[in-house]
DNA sequence: ATGGTCGTGGGACGA
């Protein structure tokens, strides 16, 4: 089973490119972020009709998570849980039936800037509320993942230049703590697992040449249970799709699992 | 320090 990770900044400028990169990439489910649509307007039969189930979370403007899956989905959850007052469009889940069942998170973590202020102060509340689901997931001991944009920079490392990101709320001492405490609990982040040299990234700036310099951070995280890391057999990140026309600002990043 | 570029929706805001 391939299940992939994907902010593609807006389904309707990405249309087309989603569409190209699905016939290439033969996911089997894959997370989208940032859809940027309400539920009503997701162009939900051009997916349809390559074969995928469908399940959206959106919002207007702004934010939108998605689990597109050729497998059968089943028990679908939308919104964090922790906050009733949260309307932020952030967070779906459903369990993957394939020859084993697998519970599959997509999440769009808050950005978080400008730091400090009220957005910083969301986006480490939304954190600890992510903790507490994780802890949950946990607990059922099966295979299961939380991935998506998760707006961390894990280490200086996942940056081409790490100092120009200490202000940063996707770098700051505190956005960092606050991720290593999820792992903590138990979780295996799949790329790092696999690959431990730098300059390996999943986002770069439209601005400034970023991707002409290779100026790019690595943002988009898989995060697996023990029970969906002993069934890993690899992991990727689609690098060469930011090249294209149109491209998102971030990149695909997939994972296959003996499931 | 500033401005640089996108997407959505059709203005301002988020990133």
């Amino acid at each position: 089973m391939k299940i992939a990770t994907f902010n593609i900044n807006g389904i309707k400028a990405r249309a087309q490119a989603l569409l190209d990169w699905l016939d290439e990439a033969e996911a089997d489910v894959v997370l989208l972020q940032e859809i940027k649509s309400v539920d009503e307007n997701f162009p939900r039969e051009m997916i349809e009709d390559k074969g995928y189930n469908v399940e959206t979370h959106g919002q207007k403007g702004f934010n939108g998570v998605a689990i597109l899956s050729k497998l059968p989905l089943e028990d679908v959850s939308r919104g964090l849980p922790g906050d009733d007052d949260d309307e932020q469009a952030r967070w779906i889940e459903a369990t993957v039936v394939g020859d084993r069942a697998v519970r599959v998170c997509g999440l769009y973590l808050p950005n978080g800037n400008p730091a400090p202020g009220p957005k910083y102060d969301y986006k480490l509340a939304w954190m600890e509320r992510l903790k507490a689901r994780a802890a949950d997931l946990l607990a059922a001991e099966e295979p299961a993942l939380m991935a998506g944009d998760y707006n961390v920079i894990p280490q200086p490392e996942d940056a081409k230049h790490p100092d120009r990101w200490t202000e940063d709320a996707l770098f700051l001492p505190e956005t960092r703590a606050a991720f290593r405490r999820i792992l903590n609990l138990g979780y295996t982040e799949a790329f790092r697992a696999r690959v431990q040299s730098p300059g390996h990234y999943s986002f770069w700036d439209y601005q400034a040449g970023a991707w002409q310099n290779d100026d790019g951070i690595r943002i988009d995280h898989l995060l697996l249970t023990p029970q969906a890391a002993d069934l890993m057999t690899g992991c990727g990140i689609d690098k060469h799709v930011r090249d294209r026309e149109k491209p998102s600002d971030h990149v695909p990043v997939w994972i296959t699992l003996e499931a």
